[in-house]
DNA sequence: CTGAAAGCGCTTACAG
DNA sequence: CTGAAAGCGCTTACAG
């Protein structure tokens, strides 16, 4: 392996000079040094060993995310334009998934804070209380959804709860639909309690609920239990694209037509929506965007006071609803 | 920040001691001194830096995995399954997506070994070209899809060919479909080129090849070409699961009905085939075992010859080709 | 069984 | 503008 101390040999120069050209600083170099280095550099192939940078500068360029489920194709998405993100300024990512486990969620973040990590990016199973410990240790916290008034932690969401009622309210206020039934996530969840309690307000409390993993076979089976009896609802909305797409696929199951028997509508707004059979109505949240301003957040130096930021929704009305 | 010096300190040994301690070795210590090593580093709640171990030991626990797509459903289950086995014997998994470009899959083969990577596991665009950079670097190469005899790194695959000629067959021999058209992947792709081949064999050479990104768009897109005009094909068999999920929708954006008008088949076997309408009948990849057979290949010290698995495949027959 | 010391590959004041 | 030296937080021969 070709270190320093070989490039600054070859060049007849001492390793500092050579560290000035590679990192543009923090002193000068006179030029014809600087091409000496340059050519050393080349010609023994050598890359600086970004480890040993990190240990000194005390930066490692790395950033923690720990999801519920990396599969999940919203997350995937998410880390998915992360790591685009990051990766133009030299970031990387390691990405955990707390398996639907406080206590690995936990372990994870002490996992990712070992590896000197510059700041924890959390879906948060339950009150993001793993958070103290990030923040403990001294590194920026941004939980990607809602938060509790008191944490300590960044925020970036999108109205979960308004959201859920304007897709509900569309139901009901445009396609006349007064019996919508919901598929929640499971009890306790930190990501589907706002959208809950958006879809109760917009059915005006009557309604049935149960709780589901954020599966597809998660919503297929709470489908298959609210579709399968004669007082079945009108409407399901699901928590999550996973979710409503296994309620299309009930649906298809039990031989009953969407939108006309059963109309369906879900959150996130992942590529699979557009393309399920039918097309899924949903609520889009914008990753991109979402994970720009994470960035944003980790890069400016934060002062002691947590950023929340939140970005808007927009609804994607398709065939599931019949698409107005 | 507390450090191994501020342990030994406080539990009045030397930091080699507390070295031998935390890592049970490489010497003995007495269970008086350990005890009250072990008391100190409760007391402070310290926590060793990975990264400084890291630059000492030579290994950073960490594998590298270049993927051209972390959104498509088979990568996320395979990521996934990476980052469960290796994170259970202390590894963390470092996914890049080279995005369908060689350039970037190169730069990311980069990036990781400067991060000192102890392998990097790889879906290659082309003919795994960077392989050798891996190897120059003296890290493990792991490609996860067949490469060609002459390549230095070690490759974890099923027999693609003979799977994708299994499911055609099945489709010729069990459902008496002779006219069955292939959506590919783009032109030169590695992965599906095999795929190719195996299902040109079993339509022995008859029928329609269309070139289309691995994503449900493309898949959509393919299929809006052949099954538009009147000369449509039968059957579709498409590179992977994305693809075939893009067929499906095609077919009912047309009225045409699945498996009646035409048949669908996918590769992959991702969770999306099972909950498709209808459902998806593909090859399955066994995901788990690729991981451990990865993470296998990347624990034992490698010989000067790559090692090559070659694993199981398996059909799932499901409603798109009429389910038998 | 334990400690003092060198060193992993970098960075950065400090002199010159 | 450049070099010698200390140090980031660890590990590991080498003495004792």
């Amino acid at each position: 392996m070709v270190t320093r101390a070989d490039v600054a040999r070859l060049a007849g120069t001492s390793t500092a000079v050579v560290t000035y050209v590679i990192n543009n600083g923090p002193r000068p170099v006179a030029t014809q040094t600087r091409e000496r280095v340059l050519r050393a550099i080349e010609e023994l192939g050598y890359r600086p060993n970004v480890l040993a940078r990190a240990l000194k500068a005390g930066t490692t360029q790395t950033v923690g995310f720990v999801v519920p489920d990396s599969r999940n194709p919203f997350f995937a998405e998410l880390a998915h334009a992360l790591e685009d993100v990051l990766f133009a300024s030299g970031y990387a990512l390691l990405v955990s998934n707390s398996a639907d486990s406080l206590e690995r969620e936990r372990e994870h973040v002490r996992v990712l804070l070992d590896r000197q990590v510059d700041a924890v990016l959390l879906i948060s199973l339950a009150g993001a209380a793993e958070v103290e410990q990030i923040i403990g240790a001294k590194k920026p916290a941004i939980v990607l959804h809602r938060v509790s008034g008191d944490s300590s932690a960044s925020s970036i969401c999108i109205d979960d709860k308004q959201a859920a009622f304007d897709i509900v309210h569309h139901l009901r206020a445009d396609h006349g639909i007064d019996d919508i039934a919901m598929i929640s996530g499971p009890p306790g969840a930190a990501v589907s309690a706002e959208r809950e309690r958006g879809w109760a307000r917009a059915v005006t409390g009557d309604g049935r609920v149960v709780h589901e993993t954020f599966s597809i076979a998660g919503g297929h089976a709470g489908a298959m239990r609210l579709l399968a009896d004669a007082g079945r609802p009108r409407a399901v909305f699901a928590a999550n694209d996973q979710q409503a797409i296994g309620v299309l696929k009930a649906a298809a199951d039990l031989g009953l037509r969407v939108p006309d028997d059963v109309a369906v509508a879900g959150f996130d707004g992942t590529v699979e929506s557009q393309f399920s059979v039918p097309s899924l109505t949903t609520v889009v949240q914008p990753s991109r965007q979402i994970a720009e301003a994470a960035f944003e957040i980790l890069r400016t130096p934060q002062a002691d006071t947590p950023v929340r930021r939140m970005l808007p929704h927009r609804l994607a009305l398709r065939d599931s609803c019949g698409r107005h």
